[in-house]
DNA sequence: TTGCTCCTCACGTCACGTGAGGTGGC
DNA sequence: TTGCTCCTCACGTCACGTGAGGTGGC
């Protein structure tokens, strides 16, 4: 049993949130104490676990209920549903991005991509899909002493411009011969 | 001077959106007709398109109203906290693909990557990035024949899955096979 | 008594969409 | 007269957050 603080400490939910799904039936009104507080049960909270992990993948409180009335064979479609729209916002996302970044370099005269400028930006683009400096180091060497034509392909793929791709190849160049340098003294 | 649905109709936004801009001031009351029709100027059609622009890359018309008000010194400042908004945003929906990729796999049984499985994913995860067919394909085989190495962290970048990434390859390879059975044909 | 959690409304959010009920112009 | 555009409220949306005003437990 436990009382609705507790329950929003082990959900991650917040208090107003858990009300809110009683309100709208996706919780039933659970048990009160004598003083009136809500007691939930072991059920109430392996429910509302459940909610949860198809909150955080985006499906709407709606679909939500849907799925968990145990009508299995809507979950497939609704997933799919789910994901449309996601993949649809993403794409509107991006774009937003794009006139952003457009607006910006107007605004200041600069060019920038959408990930911000050169080195850095390609490990700021990269960062996010798990792939560290290591990594990145590695992969470079490997596509540009083999297949520079590969990699501007590459670079192009992480939505950098043909400029951007010249100037990341110069940097990149410069810190090879930074890194000679240093293998020369040493 | 254009009628609220001519504007409507060159600016792109529904009437009730103009109204509601109206409403909250960011477009300030028209002139009116003899029978209360609200009459537009080039100013105000213009002040729209201006909008328009900021709005469809994601700015908050709030902040729009602002960038709008000849604070020039704020724009910059606004467009940046909104570009690390829709970053934001896109980090969070590509979390909410990831989970319901998932949460599919486990409902059907199968596995799929958040574009789809195969060779059909990779092409549809290329298409709107501008890729097509073709620079794939030979983008593929300078990769691919120099450094299958790079080739495979360029899965990885894309988001396949080890499992996926084998799963490719074998088709790939399987294309091939196809096509030199087709030249030898020729 | 002092904090703390809990309770129940009710209103706000963001950018509109959707009627409802009515008037004017070709 | 028939459609059409226009007008002004007012309420709904989605998933809660934020008080307001009050009560119970350690």
């Amino acid at each position: 049993m436990f009382t609705i603080g507790r329950l929003s400490q082990i959900s991650g939910l917040s208090r107003t949130a858990i009300l809110y799904y009683e309100s709208i039936g996706l919780l039933t009104a659970p048990a009160r104490s004598e003083s009136n507080y809500r007691l939930y049960s072991n059920d109430s909270a392996e429910r509302l676990e459940k909610i949860c992990a198809y909150r955080d993948a985006g499906v709407a409180l709606d679909d939500i209920a849907q799925i968990l009335s145990h009508e299995r064979s809507s979950e497939t479609e609704i997933l799919e549903r789910t994901l449309q729209m996601l993949n649809q916002k993403a794409k509107e996302i991006r774009q937003c991005q794009e006139r952003i970044t457009a607006l910006l370099s107007q605004a200041t005269g600069t060019k920038r991509s959408v990930f911000g400028t050169g080195l850095n930006a390609i490990k700021a683009a990269l960062a996010p899909l798990g792939i560290s400096d290591g990594i990145f180091l590695k992969v470079h060497k490997a596509l540009e002493e083999n297949s520079p034509e590969g990699h501007h392909q590459l670079l192009a793929l992480l939505g950098f411009s043909g400029d951007e791709i010249s100037h990341i190849d110069a940097e990149m160049r410069k810190e090879r011969e930074d890194a000679r340098d240093d293998t020369k003294k040493a």
